[in-house]
DNA sequence: CCCAAAAATGAACACACTGTTAACTTTTGT
DNA sequence: ACAAAAGTTAACAGTGTGTTCATTTTTGGG
């Protein structure tokens, strides 16, 4: 636990950020090893004493975000929680997810981008869903009325919520999370009227 | 227009399908040219006749897949078309997808995967929204009346839809067209009863 | 049937990137 | 000062790239 795994922590960091700098302008596919240790300014011996190769450089920052975004979620949902309606607690999961994006929206937009590895999206989306299961298992009498495969449900209601999170980072974040929850429920409520156009 | 070009389609035919049977178990980003070249028995210079290299060969075989996926749906649309009821064309709509999107499933479950190429879901959305977008264009009403951005309410129809495409794919085609159109529906009715859970 | 055009082959090429190794130097804590 | 860890340097064999060029095969028109 001594300077020395502060040393190495700090190699790791160097090497990640360096390797986001470089995949701002050039896609995953396309960068090298030698690309990133020029770029953070080390052998690039180095660089194989911390990663195998550059897909668990990848992985490890990755999973760090997933992480990351899990967390935030979980923080504030204990501030809400059980003792308030269902409905309302929905509400806010949303706009405490518009917030947590936005705070790893620069990363996000490059991962959900062709700049970034096959299946993004998916290990996102289940990261996701895992959150929204939870928050819908809270609610026994929905779960025990569903009448279409959970998995299905999850699928649809996750995808078009992270559709929605796409655009908007696609956009810059053209908006507020505040209004990106209002645009949500407008969304929902032109559903409900059935004008959907689906 | 002579037999050359005959012989130059079946010689990029029997690329593309070796490819596609080296990707069943091989993610794109470790397929090299002599991979292709040695299952399809050609000279790997052959390859390079036809193909600037194996990310002009992907970028063909998606193309053509949107192609075919997008005249199928346009062709079956002008059976249903202006003359009936919006929501019920909606409905014919999804039914009508459902039955392409299963006819190019081994492919799609590809591309869809950590085994395709990065990007995939948007450009794949990207073809689908334009489908989604000229048959809502149709109802004037609707299109004059949306509150929220087109773009936005798009991203998120449309992603919602292709989740459930995706679940079902990922599930092996567990279900048919049909019962995918109900499920939908049942999923649509779920919300409208505001019990989205979301 | 023969010939010119097109397509495919085979072998070689310089180049770039990979992951690993081994001897060496630097940084750091005791 | 010395031992341990981290990083450097340079070299390596291996693999894949895209291109070249001389050669062979396939094909259709005259």
């Amino acid at each position: 636990m001594s300077i020395y795994t502060e040393k190495n922590r700090k190699t790791k960091k160097l090497i990640q950020t360096s390797f986001m700098q470089i995949i701002e302008n050039k896609s995953f596919e396309a960068i090298t090893v030698g690309d990133i240790t020029k770029v953070a300014q080390i052998n690039r011996g180095t660089f194989y004493l911390h990663y195998k190769d550059k897909f668990d450089l990848l992985d490890q920052i990755e999973q760090q975000l997933f992480e990351d975004l899990g967390n935030h979620i979980d923080e504030l949902q204990k501030y809400y929680s059980s003792m308030q309606k269902f409905e309302k607690n929905q509400e806010q999961l949303a706009a405490t997810l518009f917030n947590s994006i936005k705070m790893h929206a620069p990363m996000l937009k490059i991962f959900l981008s062709d700049r970034g590895r096959a299946g993004f999206h998916l290990r996102f989306r289940d990261a996701f869903s895992e959150k929204v299961r939870v928050n819908l298992e809270k609610n026994e009498s929905f779960h025990t009325n569903l009448k279409v495969p959970m998995e299905y449900y999850l699928s649809f209601i996750t995808s078009a919520f992270l559709g929605l999170i796409e655009q908007w980072i696609q956009n810059g974040l053209d908006k507020t999370p505040d209004e990106m929850t209002a645009l949500y429920i407008e969304i929902i409520s032109i559903i409900q009227k059935n004008q959907s156009g689906l």
